[in-house]
DNA sequence: TCAAAAGTGTTCCGAATACACCCATGC
DNA sequence: GCATGGGTGTATTCGGAACACTTTTGA
């Protein structure tokens, strides 16, 4: 106590170790799509508070974990997803956010190209299930709040940096991205504007492969450059997808 | 215990008691601006660890603090500036952090008009001291790495909302506004599409006041217009000050 | 041959650029 | 008058918007 008092001399004088009892959290706002349909992970709890309640994946941190490695392993612990895409957008810090303690948490949004993941529940959790972001459960603790914002931030990013590829399978045809944008912006796009203004960017290789089975001419493939963009980047290059909306 | 077991039930048997062992503090990047310069607020620390060093205002949250208010608190107490333009921008939660416990930091950046206020030292700290952002010291911690993430939100912030005007007096003019918008983004304009340009968004007022005791032609005063700013966003304008560097 | 979606081209319009020029003030 | 910045006008360019059109496939 003596060795830690000499290290924050504040104002008040409320004890060194009176300072050491936060919880620390990383919830996890995980967006999938499919089909021209945005979704989000969610958890049903299975434990207090809020048992039986949707929330979001999420967990407390360990003292010896990094914030970064938390958020990975609560997405692989409670949904079995590794190596996703993630990034941190806010954090909540209110003093009566968690019934059992003072816990404040980072949130985290992560993208995942559904189509082939199907969820399985594991540990503290009755069941985890994809729910289409335009209708959503009343959510446990200030879940609603963190959820909201992470569809507001990103949506936000989405327009200026290529995050959204994400959500695709990496071989896409140009009208899936345009459907993608679409339902993420909740918009309606010109197809050839748009067509042109992603285009344009030279940020997407076409491949030489086309799309089968379909009843109608087959769309062109394409895929993602991601050295590319670090090129394009670094010269100053800024990614913008504002169209009209119609 | 017992009572608290319940509420968290998570894979690994450490006792519950183990996860409330955090600090948590709030970090911020006070900004001011004076005459092409943009400057931070840094503090010298009075205190150990890093005693002597540079770094951010800053101090650790008490338990039955928001951590909204917390970010407040600091700066009123360290730098005396109240009601100041604040928001949240990144959290930062290594391990290794902070030497004297596992404490993370949420950081904040504020926007000052920095001509009148004149900093004054307090509590722990041993002086006070505004740095332009050109020429910066090593700073204590991981507030080197803060201070540039802060910057960079700063930087991309400012031109796509109009909080840069935070840091000008109420009243200013044209050439100000763009002397500001050219030390914030290290960039030259070119004068007469830059007034078209933000005049065409009608977002300032012109005042019927100009310039005094200046040797050249006195300019108009002009000042932001925030309720004309809130009207204009419920229609879906977007606030940009995206124009080509000379 | 028809439906369905892929994919292209062209005109129009507005906003950003580049740049020349005029205006008001103090000294 | 002239230096100094304030302030304006305009031709040009470029990219987005609107919209009509052609192409390729399966059935």
């Amino acid at each position: 106590m003596d060795k830690q008092n000499k290290y924050f001399l504040s104002e008040n004088n409320v004890p060194f170790q009176e300072f050491f009892k936060f919880g620390l959290s990383v919830d996890c706002v995980v967006f999938g799509y499919h089909k021209g349909q945005v979704s989000v992970l969610l958890v049903e709890r299975d434990a207090e508070p809020f048992k039986g309640s949707w929330a979001l994946p999420g967990d407390l941190v360990n003292l010896d974990e990094d914030m970064d490695e938390a958020a990975g392993s609560v997405l692989r612990k409670l949904t079995g997803l590794e190596n996703i895409f993630m990034e941190q957008f806010y954090s909540f810090g209110s003093v009566q956010r968690h019934p059992a303690g003072r816990v404040a948490t980072v949130a985290y949004y992560s993208l995942v190209n559904s189509d082939e993941y199907k969820p399985k529940a594991s540990a503290w959790t009755k069941s985890i299930q994809w729910f289409d972001i335009r209708s959503l459960p009343k959510l446990a603790f200030d879940h609603d709040q963190i959820l909201d914002k992470g569809i507001r931030t990103l949506q936000r990013r989405v327009r200026y940096r290529p995050v959204g590829f994400e959500l695709l399978p990496t071989k896409f045809t140009l009208s899936e991205l345009q459907e993608l944008y679409e339902a993420l912006l909740n918009a309606k796009f010109d197809k050839p504007n748009f067509r042109k203004k992603i285009l344009s960017m030279e940020l997407l290789r076409p491949l030489e492969e086309v799309q089968e089975n379909v009843s109608h001419r087959p769309a062109k493939l394409f895929q993602f450059d991601e050295n590319r963009y670090q090129e394009l980047r670094k010269e100053g290059f800024a990614f913008d997808i504002t169209l009209k909306t119609n």
